[in-house]
DNA sequence: AAAATACCATACGCTACCGTATGGAGACAA
DNA sequence: TTGTCTCCATACGGTAGCGTATGGTATTTT
């Protein structure tokens, strides 16, 4: 019997699907979501694909570490390239990571960093991704006046904030974040 | 044969061991870590005295959660009670949740964080504990000088800062974090 | 066209748990 | 002593998911 291609037009798989599947998974259900043989029904696949692509399930994993750093990289430094104010691009930033449409992302990036307690290889990528972010906030700081340490330090409350801020209820109260946002940038 | 008391004296345990091992487990492994069986063979007995204390897996979060919230809510209220300096009492709970000791315990909220996302009955409880701290450390602003919609500022900007710092990078800088703290609290 | 390669289906064994059913063992009371 | 109640052991059936083995189909290469 033909084995039922699954939509007609078969779209061949490649690691980025999966990946990209193993994040929404992630988003929406944590890394107990992140599961081979349900993401392969969603995909319209079997485990078979899943294991060609990759040797096990912690593979994925450590592909996940890998392409979050680098895509989170590349993101704070487009997000900084741009010679505008410095303190508008601050409350940009602010805005990027606790408003809405960012709600997946910013769950994606909580659950790393959950995980990077007692992952090693996770840990590596938050280390790679915070002390880049630090450096392009504290070099706004810095064009803003502050000298070198001070900068750093304003740089560690901005993210600190920023992060600390989605953890803490829920994010009805639109007014508090910008009143807090206005004590930190001044 | 004798049903091999598991350390001679048969301490028979009751819900409050099962929640303290489920905490150890949580603040270790995370939410995947809090499996009856196992947790039954660390105890040193078996899944026959969890399903005595507790309908299910479920029953034993729903309590977690309730345990949770009433201990922190408790604990915020002793840290605040002592009419000292406001603004040492600060610095001091700066510390208390930032500081290597309570490792375990932050673990342990940031998880519940994390599943109060999904779960509304743990989405309760850091509602509650939230309020509560909010509340008394904007008391403590208010102390301080500031006007009442300012020290709501202050106070969120304080707990954002607070489990901000906890999710970044590894805790060797600890001048960067006493510098920050110190642009909060002035 | 034939052969090699890339990608996937099917089927299987295995482990780790969950929850249930039932029957004690030990304490405490009558 | 005899019952009753509390707490746990043992044993079982069931499911979900991991990883493997193997073969089949589509696609590219020669």
């Amino acid at each position: 019997m033909p084995q039922t291609a699954r939509a007609k037009k078969l779209p061949r798989l490649d690691r980025r699907a999966w990946i990209a599947a193993a994040f929404a998974e992630l988003a929406a259900h944590g890394w107990d979501g992140v599961r081979v043989e349900p993401m392969a029904a969603m995909l319209g696949v079997t485990k078979g694909s899943f294991y060609w692509h990759f040797a096990d399930r912690d593979a994925l994993f450590a592909a996940m570490f890998i392409r979050w750093a680098e895509g989170r990289v590349r993101a704070i430094r487009n997000e900084t390239q741009d010679d505008a104010d410095p303190r508008a691009l601050l409350y940009r930033l602010i805005d990027l990571y606790a408003r809405g449409p960012n709600a997946q992302g910013l769950a994606i990036e909580l659950s790393i960093r959950g995980l990077a307690r007692s992952d090693s290889r996770a840990a590596d990528a938050v280390a790679m991704v915070d002390g880049e972010r630090l450096a392009r906030v504290s070099a706004l700081f810095s064009k803003l006046g502050s000298k070198s340490s001070e900068s750093e330090a304003k740089a560690f409350l901005f993210y600190a904030f920023v992060f600390g801020q989605s953890l803490i209820a829920g994010r009805r109260d639109a007014s508090l974040r910008s009143a807090a946002s206005e004590l930190i940038v001044e």
